[in-house]
DNA sequence: TATTATATGTAGATTATCGATATATGTCAA
DNA sequence: TTGACATATATCGATAATCTACATATAATA
């Protein structure tokens, strides 16, 4: 990673459905994203990406349907009801955590 | 921990160290210190803090003393000149990595 | 006197991410 | 046409950070 990948720990799954509340991507289109939107801070692996999105899958956070594009057969992930509102926790916990650190580093004691 | 501890990964020196900047503290008030300062979002775990501050000590990050204060015999930590200087760098990693989490969370595609 | 808070510590388990490796196809340049 | 590179998915074993559980000891309080 471009930074600390320990830093990255936790917040992959959330970064990952957000890009699906957008839309339906496969994961090399992930792995692109990410890096896009981020300004090169999260170049996430393959290594960690497909094992995520299998155990995802496993806790019905997504779908995964095969589809041909540009004559390629890729394999497409879809945000669940349920992955929309673990997103939604995520979130929520993400900004706490955020506002918690803010809270320590900029503390006038 | 209140959030996800996942969450928490990679941050926990840099919170550690921040603190120390302030004054030199023994490592059950870290965990009070750092428990107040957040609003109870980081209750860190003996488990946790006493090997972290072995390795960070190790590294040179940290300076111990022991010193008797309230009639207890308590192992002060000190931050040193380096460790100010990986503070520094810790800052300015969670800066970016923050931003950048940010704007995959907020981008209007 | 018993319990709780303070205080430091270790061992083993869990979990997230990584690097390395594997496979297969499409594209482009030599 | 052939070799290299990008695309695309996947698994395995290693590493690292944190946790739970346990251990020990003293001081304060009920």
């Amino acid at each position: 990673m471009a930074i600390d990948r320990s830093l990255l720990s936790g917040s992959t799954a959330m970064l990952l459905l957000r890009l699906l509340e957008e839309r339906d991507m496969y994961g090399y289109e992930m792995i692109e994203t990410l890096e896009q939107k981020s300004q090169n801070v999260f170049t996430l692996k393959a290594g960690t990406l497909y094992p995520l999105l299998h155990s995802l899958e496993e806790k019905g956070l997504l779908t995964c349907y095969e589809r041909e594009a540009d004559g390629k057969v890729r394999k497409y992930y879809s945000i669940t009801r349920e992955g929309r509102k673990n997103l939604k926790a995520r979130r929520e916990e993400w900004q706490e955590y955020q506002r918690a650190v803010v809270s320590v580093l900029q503390t006038a004691w």
